[in-house]
DNA sequence: TAGATTGTTAATCGATTAACAATC
DNA sequence: TAGATTGTTAATCGATTAACAATC
């Protein structure tokens, strides 16, 4: 799948922001393929994929190649997003601390009921009906959907109403961009995650196979 | 990837589960790729792969569908999972109610401060220290990761150390199972995810093509 | 130079799909 | 029977890797 490739890519450019900050100056394809788990072969059909030029005894400089990774990936931060639902859920990833980091910024979060959870945090808090103006009127790409699955299909109509192209779904139901709606949409199911890990592990026994990531 | 095929076993399972519910008896290969977004002839060759037969003319009887994909899947429940770092996301995940309907239960949480934590679920939570024991005493075999980057790595060791085979990652590091350990694990970078949305949300638009999941 | 690493091609591998005979 | 759907084979497709010439 092509979306492995940008997930590599993102990969990539973590680590060596890693590597960087701890002084290291050049990595080889080597380095790289053990750090993400991946082949040294991949590594390279990559860099040559984004024509990233490394020399032949000195392997790749990270500077450079951080750069053209920001070059490809978009480098604009901060990231600005939405949350639907602020239950636990929604709560925690409200102040998540670590999305400050990746330059990731929630900017708004809306609920059924604002008033109960305006307190929460920093981030306001509105009601659901405000969501298609604010999106609308802030130019937001991206929306993160907390809600009970019963409502998620509702809330990422809003959303693409609004102007949304990239859904984060934490509900409980495998939400799907319809044909031709020009948007991404990723489930993160977390009961379907800790279901096949038990699958996994229950017939790894066997194999004495253990699968990586 | 061979995880893909046990992930399609489990969406199956969940749809038909659905379906029965709304009182219906049979389904068509048809169905399902559409519902879950395979083709039929993969929906088919799953089933044939797992023994599962179906009416040439009349498709696959739910009942019996269910009942083999739990046979796979292995359907002993309650799955008892233990979780570590008690913080903003690892008490959403004690308190989320969904697990239930899963099967699956959050039998005790792990925090270096088990003081600060304990009053915030019914859900027990410990010293860090006494998780191996727990573990091993309770034979956990997966365990849920909601502590600081920094901590991810060695809470893992602890872990696998107690006997734990299936670790659910929420660190954002990529934590990987060494070869050999037999131990299973999946990592959930939120900040990645969101990157990757954002890098094929910006980059759609020349294409026009809408990739789904 | 000798040794090591890149960049790229061709081969491999595995997963998905097309297609169709079997059959209800 | 005619129509529809399964079950399975062979073809396709894409992603990964092996391998090696180029070269620092």
């Amino acid at each position: 799948m092509h979306r492995d490739f940008i997930v590599r890519l993102s990969k990539y450019k973590r680590l060596l922001q890693k590597l960087k900050s701890l002084g290291l100056v050049k990595v080889f394809s080597n380095n790289l393929g053990d750090a993400i788990g991946v082949s040294p072969a991949l590594v390279r059909k990559d860099f040559s994929l984004i024509s990233l030029p490394g020399n032949k005894r000195g392997g790749y400089n990270i500077e450079t190649v951080i750069a053209q990774l920001n070059n490809v990936l978009g480098e604009e931060s901060p990231h600005r997003v939405v949350l639907a639902g602020c239950g636990k859920i929604g709560r925690a990833l409200m102040e998540y601390k670590e999305f400050a980091k990746d330059g990731i910024e929630i900017v708004a979060g809306f609920d059924i009921d604002p008033e109960a959870v305006r307190s929460a945090s920093r981030v306001p808090v509105h009601a659901v009906s405000q969501m298609i103006d604010f999106v609308r009127e802030n130019r937001i790409k991206i929306g993160i959907i907390a809600v009970p699955d019963s409502a998620a299909g509702q809330v990422m109509d809003l959303m693409l109403q609004g102007g949304i192209r990239g859904v984060l779904n934490f509900a409980p139901v495998e939400l799907k961009s319809t044909p031709g709606c020009s948007c991404v949409v990723q489930n993160v199911n977390i009961g379907l995650e800790i279901e096949n890990l038990l699958y996994l592990v229950n017939h790894m026994e066997h194999t004495g196979e253990s699968p990586d990531e």
